[in-house]
DNA sequence: ATTTTAAGTCAGACATGCTGACACAAATAG
DNA sequence: CTATTTGTGTCAGCATGTCTGACTTAAAAT
C-alpha cells in the first residue's frame, strides 16, 4: 500500500520541521487521514441510501443541534441550492427535523430525529475506532500537538479570509 | 467565521482525551483543515482551467516524480476510468508527460513539465503560509504530535483493510 | 412603508466519481 | 512457443455533488 511511502520520519534537527519536505508530507498525512475516515463511513452511509455530502450535514447538525441553515451554510462552505437537495434528502428520510427558531421566527433550527441518532451513531462507530487508536497509540501529549497544528491552521485560514 | 466553534480547548484530564467528545473534535478540526487547505489552491488551479482531482493528481506526481499509472491509483484510490480523464487532461495541458518504463515496458511513468513545476509552484506558494505558520506557532514538539496522530490513522486504517 | 435578511425553489450546467465492456502490447507461465 | 496475466487506454452511460442565476415568501430591521 502506498500510503506506507508517505509521510516518512520526522526531521530530527529543529530548522528542519519546517522544510518544504516536512510542510509537504503534513499535506500528504491530512488528504490521507481524511480520505481513509471517509472511507470508514461510506457502508453506513449507502445502507440508507445516503452520500457522503449527507454525511457531512448530518455531522455538523449531530455536533450543534439546533443550529440554523445560515449556520450550517457556514460550516459547509456550500451554496444554498446544494445544501438544500442534501437537507431535503435529510428530512424526507426522517433523519433531520427543522423547526421554525423561537426569537427569528425566519430561521429554521435543525436537529437529529431518532433515526437520525441511530445512523450518526452506526457511522461514528464506524470511524472511532480509527480515531481510538490513533489517539491512543500517540500519546495525550501527541494528541495535545496534533489539535495545536490543526487549529492552527484553521486560525491562520480565518484570518486570511477577513483580509486582515 | 463559525470554525471558531469546533474543536474547543483540549481536555486537560488525561481520561477525557479519549472521550467520544474529545474524538469527534479531531474529526471537526481534519475536515475543516483539509477543506480550508484545498481552497487555498483553488484560485491557481482555475486560472489553468483544472479542478481538484487535478490537484490530487499533480500533488503525488509531484511528490514521487516517475511513479506509474498503478501507483498513483493506488495514492487517489480512484478507478483507472476517472483518473484517465483527468490524467489526459494534464497531458494535453502539457503540465504532464508520460514516459514507457525501462524496466517493465508496458508502465507509462508520469512526471511533471516544466509547466506542470510552475503551476504546483503556484499551488504550493497557495498552501504553504498556511502550513508554515500552523507548523511555526506549534512549535516542533507540536508538530511530531500531529505527525505522530496522523500517521496512526493511516496505519490503523492499513491494517484494518489487509483484513488482519 | 421600505429594505434587508433567512430560507426555499426551479432550471441548467459542470466536475468528479462509478460500472461494464473492450482493445492492445508486453511480460510471464506452462 | 502458445496461453494467460498484467498494465494501460478507451468508450458509453450513469449517479452524485457542486455551481450560477433568477425568483418567491415570510419575517425582521430601518
Amino acid at each position: 500500500m502506498s500510503d506506507l511511502k508517505f509521510g516518512g520520519s520526522p526531521p530530527e534537527t529543529a530548522a528542519l520541521y519546517l522544510s518544504d519536505e516536512a510542510l509537504k508530507q503534513g499535506l500528504d498525512l491530512l488528504f490521507i487521514a481524511a480520505r481513509n475516515l471517509s472511507a470508514q463511513s461510506a457502508e453506513a452511509l449507502s445502507k440508507a441510501g445516503l452520500g457522503r455530502a449527507h454525511a457531512r450535514a448530518l455531522h455538523f447538525i449531530a455536533r450543534r443541534p439546533g443550529l440554523s441553515v445560515a449556520e450550517l451554510l457556514d460550516c459547509l462552505k456550500i451554496t444554498k441550492q446544494s445544501l438544500n437537495r442534501v437537507l431535503n434528502d435529510l428530512l424526507r428520510g426522517g433523519y433531520v427535523e427543522r423547526k421554525t427558531g423561537m426569537q427569528d421566527r425566519r430561521t429554521r433550527r435543525l436537529q437529529l430525529t431518532p433515526a437520525g441518532r441511530m445512523l450518526t451513531d452506526s457511522i461514528w462507530s464506524a470511524q472511532r475506532p480509527l480515531m481510538v487508536s490513533a489517539f491512543k497509540g500517540a500519546g495525550q501529549d501527541a494528541v495535545n500537538g496534533f489539535r495545536k497544528v490543526v487549529q492552527g491552521m484553521i486560525r491562520e485560514d480565518r484570518l486570511r479570509s477577513h483580509k486582515s
